[in-house]
DNA sequence: GTCTATATTTGGATAGAC
DNA sequence: GTCTATCCAAATATAGAC
């Protein structure tokens, strides 16, 4: 599902390597270096070697170390994207519901945004961190309303980018046990920020 | 208090720049290009051009770019240990006081805890991270105890992150105007981690 | 304390053989 | 589809003059 290859064959003549798909090889060495040491200090000469081939037989596959960070950020775009269009079309979004399913699609993506997290700056000129903030503004948008003031939009904040944070930095495990108390967490934060719960503070 | 300069001179003969304390000049570029580029994206050529000044020039200040990332992080370093340690020594710490302190500190070293943002990767083998990681534990255990279930450490996980998060993206202002609901935020999210609130979700 | 070189390394990327 | 060989640009760092 990742990218679109073209073979089905692992039992090829004499295949240099392991089974017979380069590029998805690629493609997970590379988040997983980019994740660990984030992407510009990620050379390709590191990942070239980790599979035991050549810098010059990245270039047959991807046209440049961006196109290959761009084709990794691919299912990530989809996912969300699919999943805020889905917001739009309802009339009503339950808050836990909504926070339940970005928590989902945080922790599918976990090693993807660990990456995003490790080299925040130089992802920018890719448009990931502009799609990821501009996604977060339109969920605080259906959390809190368009034009939220200050405090409710803090909740928002919190909740959403305690998600995130949650979905990196825990195991899959993890992720999953504790999945129900971590949408509480989050929607407790943001009802206090939403709904004066705590009032005469600011 | 950044930097134990040498002189008190701004009058000096024929001195070449703006004031007379270089090194600290550069310090400030240096912060500021690091936390809109990240570490790793900001060349030492940049930050001399910014100043008018030569490469080699910041060679004598510093023995290396390390060197001057590590004397930007001191600041926040001794900050940071004296709140620890003044935890440490107190019996009783109320949770809205250590994060509305903790939210103090974010806001006042903001601009290091931005570029730490950008370019997480990098300032790993600088130890910073690994710092703020540390800091983090300590302040875990003062909130939900030393050895803290899961749930219960992620409240303090999200309220912390919540709290840094939003010191490094709100401006100044913003993050003093809205302090009270930050915190009061931050609160609901430890306190909804720590007791079942919402019981039967994990 | 700052400059003009320059050494050294490493990165991304291409051409052309196999 | 992968390799060898190579180019080119840019970055960190150093040596030595002023």
């Amino acid at each position: 599902m990742i990218g679109a290859t073209d073979d089905a064959g692992d039992g090829s003549a004499a295949v240099p390597r392991t089974s017979g798909d380069t590029r998805a090889e690629i493609q997970e060495a590379a988040l997983d270096l980019f994740g660990r040491q984030g992407y510009e200090k990620t050379s390709l000469r590191e990942i070239a070697e980790r599979l035991d081939i050549t810098k010059a037989a990245l270039y047959y596959h991807f046209r440049s170390k961006e196109d290959l960070l761009r084709a990794l950020a691919e299912p990530l775009r989809r996912d969300m994207e699919e999943f805020l269009a889905g917001l739009d079309a309802s009339a009503r979004n339950a808050p836990d519901e909504v926070l339940g399913s970005y928590f989902d699609i945080c922790v599918r993506h976990a090693a993807l945004l660990l990456a995003l997290l490790r080299d925040l700056s130089s992802l920018t000129r890719v448009g990931l961190v502009e799609d990821v903030m501009g996604w977060r503004r339109r969920l605080d948008a259906v959390l809190v309303g368009e034009d939220a003031d200050m405090p409710a939009r803090m909740g928002a904040i919190i909740a959403l980018g305690g998600l995130q944070d949650l979905a990196v930095f825990l195991a899959p495990e993890q992720a999953r046990a504790h999945r129900g108390r971590a949408v509480a967490v989050a929607l407790a934060a943001l009802l206090e920020g939403a709904g004066p719960r705590t009032p005469g503070m600011d």
